[in-house]
DNA sequence: CTTTGGTTTCAAGGGGTGTTGAAATATATC
DNA sequence: GATATATTTCAACACCCCTTGAAACCAAAG
């Protein structure tokens, strides 16, 4: 991920709803949520879910799916990855107190 | 750093002036930068450059102090630190493959 | 083919954000 | 005290974002 996708990413993650949105994306794991569910857990309507979905999807935080009637949404685990990476590599990868926030995460 | 911490750490870092503040703040260390520098090191008019500043000193992601004429605004390493790690923590940490992108970035 | 369920689109509005250049402030120098 | 330097504040303007509720769309079931 560029600057130009990191700076997407990180506007998409600096409202409520959408980073409440990939919270429980990324607890669902691989398999996924559905719109109504995302719309339920975050305590939105559906149009506005909708609204921070389409936001997350064009920012390539998450990837969407059709099934039957319901069209299911996953964190982009790897996008998820590539920004906070870039972030740490290109801006600050040289900094040892802010590498460390990395410890305590277990082995990587 | 909670979670209403790290949106406006998100909110301010999604501006491209400000992403390029940070980087040259990372970079020149410890000693920081003064107002001036830092608006020409990153090409904006002495007023942007302050307004920007406003904005990721609110956002608690530099310090400022004053020597002389000039005022040194320094990266808040720790901030940004404990910023990365909510994120890492509390909405990705479970998942192998983000967590992974920590990897490669040397001993931690 | 009509109806139901799930999701998106649309228009309206209210509010926040970024840019610009001029003016104001504060500090040092002459 | 007057002047030069460094930075911030201010007003004006344009633009984008978020919310809301209604309408439209699309796929499945009856």
């Amino acid at each position: 991920m560029d600057e130009t996708g990191t700076l997407a990413a990180f506007a998409s993650l600096s409202n409520a709803t959408r980073l409440r949105i990939v919270r429980e994306l990324v607890a669902a794991g691989p398999d996924g949520l559905s719109a109504g569910a995302l719309a339920e857990a975050v305590g939105a309507s559906p149009s506005r879910a909708s609204f921070h979905l389409a936001n997350l999807a064009k920012a390539r935080l998450v990837t969407s799916s059709q099934f039957a009637r319901q069209v299911v949404y996953r964190a982009d685990f790897e996008a998820i990855g590539a920004m906070i990476r870039f972030f740490m590599d290109d801006c600050c990868a040289k900094n040892a107190r802010i590498r460390a926030c990395c410890s305590g995460m277990g082995r990587i």
